[in-house]
DNA sequence: TTCTTTGTTCCGGA
DNA sequence: GTCCGGAACAAAGA
């Protein structure tokens, strides 16, 4: 469930090792993702060198030359491979995934010169790869009503305070809209409004502004300690060590259910409630 | 077979 | 037109 921190980390990651190589050759293995991949386009990449990586929420901008652009969302299940050469090194940018194991699921590998290979593997297909041209980058519809990043500036107390004025939602299901800010998922969401002692439920107009200033300090706090998890992680892979994320074992409610609230003179047990359709998880003593 | 998982889109009602 | 909540959708594993 790659949210912000992951993707950005696989960002990292990327572009440390694929940044200035020269795609030789592109084979799909299946083009039925969430979307469908445009044969024609992503053949088109022959011959380009790879010039940078950006990422805006939790797709991925890949740069290429000639003004042609991929646009990347990892879905729930999709996941990088960089394979070197001829060896056996193997990098995965994603938590917890046997390589072999799940080679069946890979869809597209993407070929650079000197036998490097850059493998997309996805389990549910709920991922997708399009191309863009740069001008068309701006009114790109998946682009285009995204609201601020979490860990900019401009997503701050005086914007939050702003945004939810007048506003008739529960503080959970705003914070999961990317319009109002862009790149939270159901995992980080709960974790916020647990460190933020609010409850998922509580109505956005009856936020006193110490919650709201709470929410925003937690989200920045917890984004980019997950970042920077997420990066030793990675080296782990890298040396086959690993296997999760070590964020993971920094949740305190997410799926913990009927597990004691992680706070020290709480011993009231995690709930689990349904909201819009995604699992809640909350201490109904310390979130008010 | 049914349930769960996710981000995103779509639609109806207010 | 805007806001909001709920449902639908994609696929696969348990």
């Amino acid at each position: 469930m790659p949210e912000l921190p992951e993707v950005e980390v696989v960002k990292r990651s990327l572009e440390r090792l694929v940044k200035n190589l020269t795609v030789t050759n592109v084979k799909i293995k299946d083009v039925k993702l969430r979307y469908k991949i445009d044969k024609k386009k992503i053949l088109e990449l022959k011959g380009l060198k790879l010039l940078k990586i950006k990422r805006r929420s939790k797709f991925l901008i890949f740069y290429f030359k000639n003004q042609k652009l991929m646009l990347v969302h990892l879905g729930m299940t999709g996941k990088f491979f960089f394979i070197e050469k001829d060896s056996n090194y193997k990098t995965s940018f994603y938590y917890n995934l046997d390589y072999q194991k799940d080679r069946k699921h890979d869809r597209v590998t993407f070929f650079f010169n000197n036998k490097r290979k850059l493998i997309y593997n996805d389990i549910r297909k709920f991922g997708f790869i399009k191309f863009l041209k740069n001008n068309e980058i701006a009114n790109n519809f998946h682009l285009a009503n995204l609201g601020p990043e979490p860990l900019d500036k401009d997503f701050n107390f005086y914007y939050l305070k702003n945004y939810l004025s007048g506003r008739n939602r529960n503080v959970k299901s705003i914070l999961m809209d990317q319009k109002c800010v862009s790149g939270l998922g159901n995992i980080y969401v709960n974790e916020i409004l647990f460190l933020s002692k609010v409850k998922p439920l509580k109505q956005v107009k009856k936020l006193k502004n110490e919650q709201i200033k709470n929410i925003v300090y937690f989200t920045k706090k917890i984004l980019s300690q997950a970042i920077k998890l997420g990066g030793s992680s990675i080296k782990d892979f890298a040396s086959g060590k690993g296997e999760k994320g070590e964020f993971q074992q920094f949740f305190n409610v997410y799926n913990k259910k009927g597990l004691k609230c992680s706070n020290a003179d709480c011993n009231k047990k995690i709930i689990r409630i349904v909201i819009s359709n995604r699992s809640t998880f909350y201490c109904g003593r310390c979130q008010k």
